[in-house]
DNA sequence: ACGATTCAGTGAAACGCTTCACTTGGGAAC
DNA sequence: GTTCCCAAGTGAAGCGTTTCACTGAATCGT
């Protein structure tokens, strides 16, 4: 890190060529193999290092992928995010992310800010898969959409939630389950999100009796809204649109002394890493997080390395049995 | 989202003032507060919204924070990053966040980056506190730290690691542990962090027989790591410095069969907020993550609006018992 | 009534790079 | 030996702001 930064001029100047060929010989592009080589010769010299804000401004581009997600207190999207990270990296592309935290509007502001930022493509989770900017943001910059009812332009990672939604429900039934309280993540608005229309269906079609509440993410909020319901509702059991929420209504159980799945049955849906952990494991809809993460990287490298093919990758969900749901009699 | 971004010329030309003044006026200076209106009301008109790119190329400021972290992998770097940014929200301003993962030739890279977006504050978890850059770079920023040695220029939030170490092992001496293993965090280098400096003379002073081995952050290979720790060495006890990894203990434990804490007992350090959940509690070391985050936004704000008494604040732990580790006979 | 001071606003030069439209010199083609 | 062409390189105009040095008019104290 030299003290001050060396311009492109600089570097000119000390290989005797215009500024323009500098730039085009850092980039492999326009000139001999000979002159490329003094060029970076001198660059590495005087320590050049091209200046992104600069750049961007000038070509219109940045060299990034943003990252907008929904909600960083999920727990899960946390995961997501830093795989997604990471698998860039692995392209030599950076993800710049930012975080929605469940609000549409701020959804709004966040996914104008990446475009201003020159992004390359941008990769998102919508909370509001409805708003009616995406449109216009998917004409500006290629977009990579990973849920369930879809924007991308530059490709989609489909959940198969009426699926996921399914698989959880009818296990539920299945043990005998009838009287199900839900808990689905708190958001400034947006009320007929597509994977909630799914539950109130498929409870309709199962017959289950259920009453849908909102709950945050993160673990204390999550556990005084579970605490709630546990002591009012009694229900036989809890299906949580996320296992950070069900994290909630373990932390709840315990403080109520209540067992799981004994007194209560509580399923998650996501699959993340500590579930696994808990005592009992919770049973949970699995998405494959890996499969997300490269599908997602794969589609946003491609439409950035113009292999423009628009593609869709459908994620399967699993039933994950773990014993945090019980029979009943 | 206007189809087309307006310009400052464009809204010069609407008012009949020269870009200068419209500059100006957006930003409430130099201009009569009747002209002010009349710019606002053009700007709002036209849909305008000055680029951050260009901005930030003509000012050298871009209005961003920087948040560099060591691991996002570890859990509890997660939740500090999302406080973070959270805070930093609060006060009208935006996290860059920016992940080296555990890589210190990587944190160098990324610091540069985000000294390159002429971020107007850097919050840094170093990995290598001692590296040579951090002097330069807090030259041309303004940088608070947080951990153990220190580098900031704006400020430090220090956690007297020590003293953790002390109450950790103590803990474990007192109730009777004598072989214990220490599973650290990996890092590409850096072999003397201070935290680990402290450890060995920690161990050395309560004559424990310890063995210190690295683990990733990361569940699956956190728990690889532990399981054959737990297999080979058989320790009384394993303090992990971290909660993530312990969860890698836990995991681990489960495959082996063993029981926490009757076969081998468990100690954390950070308190992340799923380490209540676990049965057994991890008993950890707590560092008021909230305190943290809260600290180092503060001292990054004053940093950044002007008011450049740097301070530094001193974290100190708190032993949490949770049942993880058992008394010895 | 006069220079001195403020106030509101202007013009143009940065910021550091990219890119478009042009020169060149020199070889191949005829 | 012309003609044509191509690779290699140049100049200058952006990209959309900010900011510095200034101007002209109005206000002020004396």
């Amino acid at each position: 890190m030299p003290r001050k930064r060396a311009t492109i001029r600089e570097v000119a100047q000390a290989t005797g060529l215009s500024p323009a060929a500098v730039s085009y010989a850092l980039r492999g592009l326009q000139v001999s193999e000979e002159t490329m080589e003094r060029v970076r010769a001198a660059a590495a010299e005087l320590g050049y290092e091209a200046d992104p804000i600069a750049r961007a401004l000038a070509s219109g581009r940045s060299g990034m992928i943003g990252l907008l997600c929904g909600s960083l207190e999920d727990l899960w999207q946390q995961s997501l995010a830093v795989g997604i990270s990471r698998g860039l990296r692995e392209k030599e592309r950076y993800a710049l992310i930012l975080d929605a935290v469940g609000d549409p509007a701020r959804e709004r502001i966040l996914a104008q800010q990446l475009r201003d930022q020159r992004v390359d493509g941008l990769i998102v989770q919508p909370i509001d898969p409805a708003a009616s900017f995406w449109p216009e943001l998917c004409e500006s910059v290629p977009v990579v959409a990973i849920g369930d009812s879809l924007v991308g332009t530059a490709g989609e990672v489909v959940f198969d939630n009426r699926r996921g939604v399914t698989l959880a429900l009818e296990h539920l039934r299945t043990l005998g389950h009838r009287k199900v309280a839900i808990l689905t993540s708190t958001r400034a608005s947006t009320p007929d999100r597509p994977a909630d229309v799914h539950v109130t269906a498929e409870a309709d079609r199962l017959g289950l009796d259920i009453e849908v509440t909102t709950a945050p993410h993160e673990l204390a909020g999550a556990t005084s809204v579970a605490r709630d319901i546990l002591a009012a509702k009694r229900p036989s059991a809890v299906f949580c649109f996320a296992d950070s929420i069900a994290y909630g209504v373990y932390a709840a159980a315990k403080e109520l002394e209540m067992s799981i799945p004994r007194d209560v049955s509580v399923m998650g849906y996501d699959d993340h890493p500590m579930s696994g952990l808990l005592t009992p494991g919770l049973t949970t809809v699995d998405w494959d997080i890996d499969g997300i993460v490269r599908a997602a990287v794969r589609l946003i490298a491609a439409a950035t390395d113009g292999a423009p093919r628009r593609r869709r990758v459908v994620q399967a969900p699993t039933l994950r049995e773990r014993g945090s749901v019980a029979r009943l009699p």
